[in-house]
RNA sequence: CGGGGCGUAGCGCAGCCUGGUUAGCGCGCCUGCCUUGGGAGCAGGAGGUCGGAGGUUCGAAUCCUCUCGCCCCGACCA
């Protein structure tokens, strides 16, 4: 391919659309172009990185014994009324009519669609396990498309969907594809994580996303930097504060506070640290209103609260003022466990604390050496606040990171919910009915793409990891009037094409600081330079893109040793 | 959906507040000369419904109303 015909709209400024690195060079480097919010057009260097991202999705997907399919991406509302979804999904689910005025939607996943092939296909227990997946543009209505590829309406998605006859098998399945995730994001050179994530009322460890490291992320992280733990915040599990037992209790003494509310107001007053206070939030839960009692210096994680209550966090809000001091008697910033008629919710590390202070449930006053179990009984305990990172792994102890993180895929035992839903079922090998038990498995990977370039880049440019650059080598001919050294440049570029080596020949007729800064910013892994050096002594320069690294060669040497670099990077 | 910002040449922007000839600058693009190892220089040139519609006015990029689009923060995110 030679750079003079191909579309590659380099931009000299970054674009003023444009926030976060990726979006900028993706946009610079002439990867994409934008149609409208949230849809790109994927140029010439964007699909061929795209391409590369798919066919390593390919290949250890294959491995791991899933099977190719692609399905429709328009689909029957029909389907999404059977799984009960239509009516759930929301307004990311774009619903249209054909001319018969039927309902569809453009697929924002496919579970329905995939769970009515199995029904229809898969009869018997001898067919099973059975794990298919397909790569295609998914379209959810995104209320709010943002940073390029990273939050698309219009997206690149490898999508799998694993039946299993057993439970057993089921997690078996789910492992395999756990260990093909980390091949496929350890192929495309990326720094990741695979976190615990919350898996919702299914429990167990069974859901784990991986999060590229990178400052842009858009969730948050723990991740240990001694051992292998990591999870996201929602289920991210740390070391209790160890109770100190050699403590005497102390008798409860009541101390005004006057007009002192905010838990560090308090503190100061009193002359104690935050986390010698136990805070009472009140939460309505679905019509009951529930107190939630944690140390003055923790904060609720809202999945862990309603994962404990057995709910869904959408029924669940914090009270206001009215509803604290209708269902208390107390107004808010006063409120204490003790006499509180309604449930109360605490989290398991004021267990172990000792003498700490409450409100009184009264105005202007607070209750110093309070300790839970003499003084009052939680209606439930467990954990229920965010990890901080002040707290230590459960695991060893070390302190853990709070990083940020890109969700590039996402995996999930589903059980029983669709096939249930949808009725798709086997006959097992005792001839009884039963529903597939599945899992469905997401890598994003146009938001691969965009997260690669996050985590490689520098101020003039893409670094992109070799297994997935748009191609490996650049080729700069410096000076295409010149015969002799054009002759070079071609004859380099013809010797990589034989041996199979994707390349581009830069054959440009511009000044060499426009090849070299354009070299720079699509970020081809490896550029050859053939120009004054070559006239003057026969030699050619190899320069790595990742380090800077440059190679004085003869043009003899040159392919070889391109290809060896590569061989190397890839290893 | 709530809050904020922006739409003027392919890209980045000025002009608008305070209405007044032919709407401007940098980059890019085309032609020629020159130059050729890190985004050169000179000369000439093409390119605009000033997002759209309506209104006010003798006159609107500029003022008013409506509308469409894009970006950011938040809410949301199987």
């Amino acid at each position: 391919m030679r750079f003079s015909q191909l579309l590659i709209p380099t931009l000299k400024e970054d674009p003023s659309e444009a926030e976060v690195i990726s979006h900028k060079l993706l946009l610079r480097a002439g990867y994409i172009r934008k149609l409208t919010s949230g849809s790109y057009t994927y140029l010439p260097l964007g699909l061929a990185a795209i391409r590369k991202v798919e066919q390593i999705v390919r290949e250890e997907m294959n491995l791991a014994g899933a099977q190719e399919i692609l399905m429709p991406m328009v689909q029957p509302a029909d389907l999404w009324q059977e799984s009960g979804r239509w009516q759930v999904y929301g307004k990311e689910l774009l619903r249209f009519q054909d001319r018969h005025n039927r309902d569809f939607c453009l697929g924002p996943t496919h579970e329905e669609v995939v769970t009515d092939l199995a029904r229809m296909n898969i009869h018997s227990y001898k067919h099973l396990p059975m794990n298919l997946y397909q790569i295609q543009t998914k379209y959810r209505d995104e209320a709010r498309p943002r940073f390029g590829l990273m939050r698309g309406r219009e997206f690149i998605m490898k999508d799998g969907y694993s039946f299993d006859a057993t439970d057993q098998g089921a997690e078996l399945t789910y492992e395999k594809m756990k260990t093909a995730y980390h091949r496929i994001f350890n192929r495309c050179g990326l720094s990741f994580r695979a976190v615990d994530a919350d898996s919702g009322s299914i429990g167990g460890s069974f859901s784990h996303e991986f999060m590229v490291l990178a400052e842009t992320g858009e969730d948050t992280i723990v991740v240990c930097p001694s051992c292998s733990y990591a999870a996201n915040m929602e289920k991210a599990t740390c070391q209790m504060s160890s109770a100190s037992d050699a403590i005497t209790l102390k008798e409860i003494e009541k101390v005004e506070t006057p007009g002192k509310r905010k838990v560090q107001v308090v503190c100061d007053f009193l002359n104690i640290k935050a986390s010698e206070l136990v805070k009472t939030l009140v939460y309505v839960v679905k019509d009951e209103v529930i107190a939630v009692l944690l140390r003055g210096d923790h904060e609720v994680e809202d999945i862990k609260l309603a994962n404990i209550l057995g709910i869904s966090d959408e029924d669940m809000r914090l009270a206001d003022d009215k509803e604290i001091f209708d269902a208390t008697g107390t107004p808010s910033g006063y409120l204490g466990p003790i006499g509180l008629k309604i449930r109360l919710v605490a989290d398991q590390e004021v267990a172990s604390m000792s003498n700490f202070v409450v409100g009184a449930n009264e105005k202007n006053f607070h209750l110093r050496n309070v300790n839970m179990n003499r003084d009052f009984t939680p209606t439930i305990s467990g954990d229920i606040r965010k990890v901080t990172s002040r707290d230590r792994c459960l695991a060893c102890g070390s302190e853990l990171e709070l990083t940020k993180g890109i969700e590039v895929g996402h995996i999930f035992k589903l059980g029983t919910k669709y096939s249930t839903a949808l009725k798709a079922t086997f006959l097992d090998d005792q001839g009884a009915e039963t529903p597939f038990i599945m899992g469905c498995y997401g890598i994003g990977v146009s938001r691969v793409v965009a997260a690669a370039i996050e985590q490689h880049h520098d101020k003039d440019g893409i670094k992109f990891p070799v297994a997935i650059a748009p191609v490996k080598v650049l080729v700069l001919n410096l000076s295409p009037k010149d015969l002799e050294i054009s002759q070079a440049a071609e004859e380099i570029y013809e010797n990589l094409r034989k041996e199979n080596i994707e390349v581009i020949l830069d054959d440009r007729d511009e000044r060499p600081g426009i090849k070299f800064n354009d070299a720079d910013l699509i970020g081809i892994p490896f550029r050859i330079t053939v120009g004054k050096s070559f006239s003057k002594d026969g030699t050619i320069e190899v320069r790595r893109r990742s380090d800077g690294e440059t190679f004085t060669l003869s043009p003899a040497d040159t392919i070889s040793t391109v290809a060896d670099l590569i061989k190397k990077a890839m290893a």
